[in-house]
DNA sequence: TGATTATTTCGCGAAATTGCGAAATTAAAA
DNA sequence: TTTTAATTTCGCAATTTCGCGAAATAATCA
């Protein structure tokens, strides 16, 4: 059973793993499903070596899963909410409404 | 309008905000409802100086607003959804499937 | 087996973050 | 108006993060 103190560090993780722009961009090419790392380097617009840190990080925060398929290495979005969370964060201008009350309900 | 690379720092920099342990507590503070500064040192465990500039990061991540009232200032939750999704981190185990599913929808 | 493709690990310097105490600010109280 | 209480700003040292290229791994292909 994880302390109320570690339990502050595990949640500070998944949003630390999450606060970087190249981050935000693999995250929305991983909302729309299962991509290998050559799929998020183009996404990210960044160099192998940083991709698979920057991938590594989220994985360690619980936020991905990884599966070696064949000669790649496919990523996963593991916890939904991130995605939803996500889409409430940029759509704060077209539902108003729906942001300040419910913008993460399933659609 | 923004572009989609400053749309992508902007969200990168709520998350960011959020990535410390000590702002997450102060984060589960407000989600309660407004707290004055002094509220906010006991919950964070840091000193006053240290606080204050966490606040204002996320103040400057748009997460949270602030109002001066007589000698004190409040700070205020101004995501909500930032607070349901905080709920959906913290109770994976408790609800598996609504984590899964729907776990940012109202309660 | 040897070559090739996909990905991760390592080591580096540059930049950002964190926490603190001291000093500055601001508003109420005496 | 002087004092006091609440908060922010500043400067600093320690730590962490970022992006890169080179080297190490791993799995497939010839």
């Amino acid at each position: 059973m994880p302390t109320l103190q570690s339990a502050d560090r595990d949640i500070a993780e998944v949003f630390k793993s999450l606060g970087h722009p190249a981050r935000v961009r693999m995250l929305r090419a991983l909302v729309d499903g299962e991509k290998c790392v050559c799929d998020l380097v183009d996404a990210a617009g960044l160099g192998w070596s940083t991709v698979s840190r920057h991938l590594s990080v989220m994985k360690a925060a619980g936020v991905l899963s990884d599966e070696k398929r064949g000669k790649q290495v496919i990523y996963r979005l593991e916890l939904p909410c991130v995605g939803r969370f996500l889409g409430c964060l940029e759509h704060p201008d077209r539902y108003p409404e729906m942001h300040a009350t419910a913008c993460c309900e399933k659609s």
